[in-house]
DNA sequence: CGCTGCCTTGACACGCCTCAACGAGCGTGG
DNA sequence: CCACGCTCGTTGAGGCGTGTCAAGGCAGCG
């Protein structure tokens, strides 16, 4: 009774989440919506803690986050783990596997997700046939890697606070984007342990430096909810500067 | 007398460097080869240390290394500088511009590089008329994407040594993709600052870590010239895995 | 009720950064 | 031709930012 419904109304107002984002930076024609829109007709739900795809694997469906939140990531020889991107509702997860044919890392969900599965061909002949999406498509994972090059200069050149506190900052504004802010806080299902693997530092300093941020005052992460109190003021001690994400402005 | 007749070489020896690395992960039609030559045509040399494009700059054209060493970075408030990409011969310099209409960042030549500047309409035009190359492009993005991951992993998780010997290890496949390498060693016209940028550590540190590296006969940077002995036992050391670069598969 | 994650705290070690100084190479100008 | 100044590589000393190890508390859950 009540299921179909909810996934129903989550499928609406989802079609927005890609397609809210695309229009923050472009101008799509109404038969491109009508497209895309189409492209998100069969979403289902997974639950979280669950590999979308695997490292190594090469078959074609192509996924993309409706609702909820997964992540990109690797796993080294020694166990240890990176998490080299966040997936919120809106973004590809593997556009790669068109493509590149192969996956090169796994993604899994943080929570449970509602996702849409698109089939290669569809891909395939979207990039055949529909220039302006090729192009739309093109720009979302030109995003993405331009959102790799700020995480990298985060990591590799950012002390421990700061560094987190850029990272709060970028899932503010992307979750603004899509119209996934409650006030000044948002939602973030992850342990500090898996925090600790986003930003690249051990469990332990992740706990100590939150406890930083949150003894002045500019950010706080408990029962998985970001709190930003002053967002000028977070990004102003981050050194944020939103240009990277390529939002609101004109192609 | 010279000079001219050297371009005309380089540059017909270039439209190798970009054709060779895509057909070392697809088949490229006949016409499609042609084509890229022709994009090819119009190169020219610029000096080394000199911005190709800077960051917020939004004009049209699209750069492409055929010969030479160029990088992407980021400047930070303080100072700090952070390379974020080098790029080889056959590497795209900023096919962003063309979709995502301003830079986040800039790009430097590392030394005397030839260089073809696209106009951003030849782009445009592209996409709209020819699917298959643009599925090339789109698959040039995408590999340098994969590569960010992996340096995010190795800016992150790796110790100082490993790290390092993981990025010589990293070039030593780009550029024996393109053909760039002479026996078991490779050109490299970084100072050590520079090499400090990239792998995020101190200029002093990245010197210890160099004469470590050399120390164990893994690897030795000296006079812009990268050596390494055994590149299996370095790539074992590295825990370098050449995946990521998606070279030398099928499509 | 006892398990099992997860968060939290303390103590300690070490990797890496910073500051500082010196030498080598090299182009420039006297 | 040599003196100068520059950049770059090298080395030492000291400090601090983070990682690691270990133990305890708390909540959720079977």
């Amino acid at each position: 009774l009540k299921g179909g419904a909810v996934i129903e109304m989550d499928v609406k107002q989802q079609g927005n989440a890609l397609i809210r984002k695309l229009q923050s930076a472009m101008r799509l024609a109404d038969e491109d919506v009508a497209r895309l829109t189409e492209l998100c007709r069969e979403a289902a739900f997974v639950e979280g803690g669950r590999d979308l795809i695997g490292e190594g694997d090469a078959t074609g469906n192509v996924h993309l986050v409706l609702e909820g939140l997964a992540c990109r990531y690797k796993i080294l020889p020694d166990g240890k783990r990176s998490i080299v991107a966040l997936l919120v509702p809106g973004d590809f997860c593997d556009l790669n596997i068109a493509i590149l044919g192969r996956m090169d890392h796994s993604i899994a969900t943080m929570e449970r997700s509602l996702i849409v599965r698109i089939p290669r061909h569809v891909i395939d002949n979207l990039i055949e046939e529909h220039p302006r999406l090729t192009r739309a498509l093109w720009w979302c994972s030109l995003v993405d890697e331009a959102t790799l090059r700020e995480w990298l200069v985060n990591l590799g050149r950012r002390p421990a606070a700061r560094r987190m506190a850029h990272f709060f900052c970028e899932l503010y504004k992307r979750l603004e984007a899509v119209g996934r802010l409650e006030g000044d806080t948002y939602h973030l299902p992850l342990s500090q342990g898996q925090l600790a693997d986003v930003v690249g530092m051990s469990g332990v300093h992740t706990n100590r430096t939150l406890q930083e941020l949150r003894r002045k005052g500019l950010v706080s992460f408990e029962r998985n909810t970001v709190s930003i109190p002053g967002f000028v003021r977070l990004a102003r001690f981050a050194e944020f500067d939103p240009g990277y994400l390529h939002l609101g402005e004109a192609s």
